[in-house]
DNA sequence: TTTATTTATCGTTACATTGCTATAAATAGA
DNA sequence: TCTATTTATAGCAATGTAACGATAAATAAA
């Protein structure tokens, strides 16, 4: 985020900034989206579903993590990941709050 | 985006993750905070509000003109800019999209 | 016409992100 | 124990982002 100093902006801000930060790569969006579609954890296998190196994807999968979105159960020498449903709708209502707050405006 | 390979996605993937990295800072969250507060267009001041130069924020307008979340209307001198109404249901619907689509998994 | 005001853009610097290969770390199985 | 499998991390190169000062562009006002 270049050279961005975050204690200019509330708590609340930069929580909501990370949060669209950590859903802004269409790569990490293709995570979720198959996070979704199979209902269940996957061990893996992500790497083949994707046009990226087993690097580059853990490191997605990583960002996906620290915003909370995602976690990763160890099994084995394998990690099952899946979409963290503690915290799923906490985001949805975080980005919502802000889409909600619109009400028409009396200009342009 | 460092040296993603967009076409590698597809077209909901890339605008969503388009939108997200749009709402991706807090800087651009504050100022989409102050617009939605004042109910109306806002003739420039917005400089005084944000800790940041002149030539930053409208870096910064500019990026949330092309995520098509705000728009500008020349008046004068100075330009009057407010919240994309046509567009801001939108943008919220596509993220909730994503989000609406999880279901309790069998997993974890 | 000249000047002031306002916003956008250019050019630069510092830092972050994305991607890769290579390799470490951890565990399962032979 | 040794080897295979799987995931994470280190290190690097290329590119993008964020911030600024300087300046251009456009129009209002004098």
């Amino acid at each position: 985020m270049g050279v961005t100093k975050i204690e200019n902006y509330s708590t609340e801000q930069n929580e909501l900034a990370d949060l669209a930060r950590a859903l802004g790569h269409p790569a990490r969006i293709a995570i979720l989206e198959h996070l979704l579609n199979i209902k269940s954890c996957i061990c893996g296998d992500l790497v083949a579903e994707l046009p990226l190196s087993q690097a580059t994807v853990s490191q997605h999968l990583k960002a996906l993590k620290e915003a909370k979105l995602i976690k990763g159960n160890i099994e084995g020498t394998s990690v099952c990941y899946c979409i963290d449903s503690e915290t799923w709708s906490q985001s949805q209502n975080l980005l919502n709050q802000l889409f909600d707050s619109f009400s028409d405006p009396n200009c342009c």
